[in-house]
DNA sequence: ATGAAAGCGCTAACAT
DNA sequence: ATGTTAGCGCTTTCAT
């Protein structure tokens, strides 16, 4: 293990002062053209690259974000770090990646981390956590922009789903097609999206003067093996149920295999509808109508949010908000 | 944006020298338990939080790790991820996710970047280039294991995934089930796992003295979409195929799309074999058979691998070979 | 156009 | 048990 190429090993070998040399690697203007090309050569054939570590200690930016996410291994999560990826890359950021597991102590924690590290910001999506010690780590840290979920009393941008528009929509569809019991399969409890979404699906609920909305109603984790868990007993206490609305396309994907497990046709007997559209919603069977989110859009509105922040140093509060296109497929046909 | 609190300050404020601060925050022994309690104490009403930053200038450590990734939006790449994050965050370590976007020449470029933020170490997944600037990339680096793919002549640690074996038992599969022309989706022509794949899938071939294989094969692009226009498009110039063998799981949900399309019914007209079991892989319909590749896992050891170099200061070149499983389900029964 | 000096916030010897 | 002095590899004044 050799030592580093530094900024002196480069000055000595040409024959300049340090200093020359930190000004042909950061471009400055005010270096001979004789002495620039003398430097540019020994950095080549030293093979210097200057220390980011070094240079984030002298100037207190380190040309990283941190991204944090309830799961990396859902795809609408990574989606979403894909466009976060792709924009910063583009722009010269790197991506420090936090997973909190779905465990909401995990998300101060991280943010900890990631202030202690010195990133210029945070893209925090789907927080599942509020309290005082969240927003004070989130407050800690000089650039924050929150994804599906704001939060009261902190000014910061954010990109927002219209999760009550899409619960709405979505719910809408399988009552103007005529069902009139539908059940929720809601989602974590800690989920905003899924608080929202909850919103949406009531108000069409009452607009049809259906009631029972509670007891139709169930919380799980957004994966798919809890969705079918979930939706089985949904099903089997609510035999009057013809139709289920699901959080997300993963429980989504949990309901259709209940039915084909319980032996309701699909959407004979029970009609589905998802939330998110991944890519795998097209190609379930039946095909899942679902609700479109542009997840790697959304990432990459974010990284813009941010950094617009990092560069005028301005918190501000745009809040951009992304509105659900219900998509129409065989598992609820009009 | 306040000034950050720096050591200094809680120096001051504890009225003792900022090493000793350094002492406390570090667990170091030597130090007086009351002057100890008192740092503590001043610590907690400041809200200090020593900065990484200036601490890896100083140990020319950062507690971060690199990974690269063709594409996370892969659920293969994103479980990998997850295996990482997970071993990483246990044991106080930070990820930087690289995506290469499947462009080769990106590979290069992000493990230099993560040279130039002095990352103690990365992991690289699926390498699709090989020459000698990706090799100096790499040699720079303090530590490095590889995933998926070696690099003859670079002695690194490496997880593999055993691809000729599952090639074999795939193709084998279909073979022993009566088929007698199998074609080859395979996948990203650079793809290593690619090449061996399609060398258990010939092994497999020859075995039977069946020939063909050549005309069999088509590269595509390791997404749904091209696997669909890939297999389409092979399944149409060869009209015997009665079988195809996918690159992944991706690639096979879109060859299901295919024969969807074209009307040719799975797994009567034609059976479909995928790899890796991505979650996807159980809840298609039909329910796919695959080669089961533990994602989770391999990222998890690829950590364990990375940090015991990272510790011992030692290359070492220790490959594990994971046996892909054969799961067979309604897309090619037995 | 170039150089010298100070400082970013910490750790690591080396005193005392 | 505590303090002093360097030094990590850069950027940023301030001189010349």
């Amino acid at each position: 293990m050799s030592r580093r190429v530094t900024i002196d090993d480069v000055a000595e070998m040409a024959g300049v002062s340090y200093q020359t040399v930190s000004r042909v690697i950061n471009d400055k203007p005010e270096v001979s053209p004789t002495t620039r090309a003398r430097v540019q050569q020994v950095i080549s054939t030293l093979g210097y690259r200057p220390s980011r570590v070094a240079r984030s200690l002298a100037t207190a930016r380190t040309a990283t974000i941190g991204l944090v996410v309830p799961d990396i291994a859902n795809p609408y999560f990574s989606d979403i770090a894909h466009g976060v990826e792709q924009s910063g890359y583009e722009q010269g950021y790197s991506l420090l990646l936090c997973n909190t597991n779905e465990e909401p102590q995990r998300e101060v924690d991280v943010l900890h981390v990631l202030d202690d590290k010195q990133v210029d910001g945070v893209i925090v999506c789907g927080l599942r956590q509020t309290g005082g010690p969240l927003r004070a780590a989130l407050a800690r840290l000089p650039a924050a922009v929150l994804v599906n979920r704001q939060l009261e009393g902190l000014a910061l941008p954010a990109v927002m789903v219209d999760d009550v528009t899409g619960g709405y929509l979505a719910t809408s569809h399988l009552l103007t097609s005529g069902h009139r019991a539908v059940g929720f399969v809601a989602g974590p409890i800690a989920s905003d999206s899924g608080k929202r979404r909850a919103q949406g699906y009531a108000r069409a609920l009452a607009e049809h003067n259906i009631r029972g909305a509670p007891d139709w109603l169930r919380h799980c984790a957004p994966v798919v093996a809890d969705g079918e868990r979930t939706a089985a007993a949904l099903l089997e206490a609510h035999a009057e149920l013809t139709a289920l609305f699901c959080y997300n396309d993963l429980v989504a994907a949990g309901a259709l295999q209940a039915c084909k497990r319980i032996g309701r046709k699909v959407p004979d007997d029970i009609a589905i509808v998802g939330f998110d559209d991944i890519h795998l919603a097209a190609l379930m069977t039946p095909s899942l109508t679902t609700c479109h989110v542009p997840r790697v859009d959304i990432g990459r509105l974010a990284f813009d949010l941010l950094l617009r922040q990092i560069d005028t140093d301005e918190a501000g509060d745009a809040v951009i908000q992304i509105s659900p296109r219900l998509i129409i497929r065989a598992s609820a046909p009009g």
